[in-house]
DNA sequence: TGAGCAGTTGAACTGTTATTCAAACATTAA
DNA sequence: TTAATGTTTGAATAACAGTTCAACTGCTCA
């Protein structure tokens, strides 16, 4: 049973076990979502920013104290981490107090630990 | 009680508070592979990959019918799964068989979906 | 042995991304 | 209003990452 392709001529796979995996794939749009995700927390700052407001919310400031970089840097980051829902904020005078905004994102931080300690 | 840093003069953040979650920060090395971990899930392509791995065992091939790209870039990613030890292989005779090498990718995968589902 | 197929690899091209710097905005106090 | 502080933003630079193309390896079968 020949099979033809858009873009080349493959003969090799197995056409039942093919179509049965493609049906069952992800739509686009959530594929789109799910490497977002993982693409925001795929970046040491973001890792270290989430890391710390983990542990307690923090103002800008504070946060480029722990991380020791430059408040631009972190409020760049901060912009990401709270595009992707991961982080939200409140403002008290002049200050901007950040925190964790989902409660799935320490599951996520805990699934790589026990990912990377496997090894 | 003033405070000075290396980079520049910061004197808004609240001493303690930055001292204490800085001492719980993960070490270097961590951070590093979490981001890697979350990097290498972070592109649509791997994703889908990993999706339909999660759902068979399949050749390159079967891959790049799948997905409908081309063996090479195919190929090209699961080389970077591999290295994130997050895929496995096994030759059989000219095909190679991948399937998923970890028990924590599901669960990755499912915290992430949740998350975007959430909204 | 040699032809053909499955898969890998390296280089090049392209698009994306993180940091820095400077400027702007917002809030507070004088 | 002015000055100072905390934060955000935009532009620019430099580093990185994904796909394509072409060349290559390795296996199978005639």
């Amino acid at each position: 049973m020949k099979h033809k392709q858009d873009t080349c001529e493959v003969f090799c796979f197995d056409a039942e076990a093919v179509n049965k995996v493609k049906s069952k794939m992800l739509p686009e749009t959530e594929v789109t979502y799910m490497a977002e995700i993982f693409k925001v927390l795929g970046d040491r700052t973001r890792i270290k920013i989430l890391q710390a407001l983990l542990q307690s919310e923090l103002c800008v400031c504070d946060l480029s104290a722990v991380l020791q970089m430059s408040t631009s840097a972190v409020s760049h980051q901060l912009r990401v981490l709270r595009n992707a829902r991961l982080v939200k904020y409140r403002k008290e005078g002049k200050n901007v107090y950040y925190s964790i905004d989902d409660e799935h994102v320490s599951s996520l931080f805990n699934q790589a630990l026990e990912h990377i300690q496997h090894d």
